[in-house]
DNA sequence: ATAATTATTGATAATGATTTTCAATAAGGA
DNA sequence: TCCTTATTGAAAATCATTATCAATAATTAT
């Protein structure tokens, strides 16, 4: 996935492409770690210095309809965004400097049916995060 | 765990016991599903009516700094409260009407072991949550 | 009990985040 | 190149949360 590849999918979504969309979707795709809408304001800005906070929030808004981006959730607030990993993929943060890994292969089945039996719920689906710590950070 | 339980705990740590704080631990310990602050101070208003939308927000603050609540995460935000579960437990959230059902007993070890082996993360800690469908909701 | 101390209160104002409004502009199909 | 219409940024409006402050009420000391 690069830039160029959002920026056909907003097209093909009808989504005119313009200077400040290619400023923010430049900006949130590179990022490996969650960014806010005023980090990725300060950020596009020094690609595309008219740019507005506004756009950037409507922007967002649209990448997240399109499930090119997600919202990470974390114990210090639940505004900032990622590029979504592809198909059901979950997320590992580091926290110390926020950088984010993808990770697949959760089976959760077992503990699902059990919980299903035990609580009389039909389960639809999980949220599973993991917190620690990056290589890097580990390191120092 | 009742509510003469949270007051206690209040009391114990420094915090005097008001009717406010009553009214407001009253609504969140007894609610089977979470409550966002303007929610709590609707409802507990009916105990009390001078309470002020303040202390809500004060008084909830507490109770998660004493453990006696835990904020929720959900697509359409995460500014409810429930009360916490006791140890390492899991929420279930009913997508239909909102109830919250407790869970334990996830072992995640294989998988955590798993994903650090491949992302040479240190894990920590783990969010897990899940949503369905409550027998209730199921049935009609 | 009573008085003295001090945390707590609710109202108001301030802040911060997000959304709406609107006239000017620019994208992209004709 | 023209024309239609989505998109833009600025400003204002809204909504959630936090800070301020004088009045009040809960606890402690007497």
């Amino acid at each position: 996935m690069s830039a160029e590849v959002w920026l056909t999918q907003l097209h093909e979504n009808g989504y005119r492409i313009t200077r400040a969309r290619g400023a923010v979707v430049e900006t949130v795709e590179k990022s490996n770690r969650a960014l806010t809408p005023v980090e990725v304001y300060d950020m596009a800005r020094k690609k595309y210095r008219a740019l507005g906070l506004v756009t950037v929030y409507r922007t967002l808004e649209k990448l997240e309809e399109l499930h090119l981006i997600q919202r990470v959730h974390q114990p210090m607030g639940c505004q900032a965004f990622i590029s979504a990993g592809e198909g059901h993929q979950h997320l590992l943060l580091c926290q110390n400097c926020g950088q984010v890994a993808f990770f697949e292969g959760d089976d959760l089945d077992m503990l699902t049916k059990s919980i299903a039996k035990k609580t009389g719920y039909q389960i639809k689906e999980h949220w599973l995060q993991l917190f620690g710590l990056c290589a890097n950070c580990r390191a120092n």
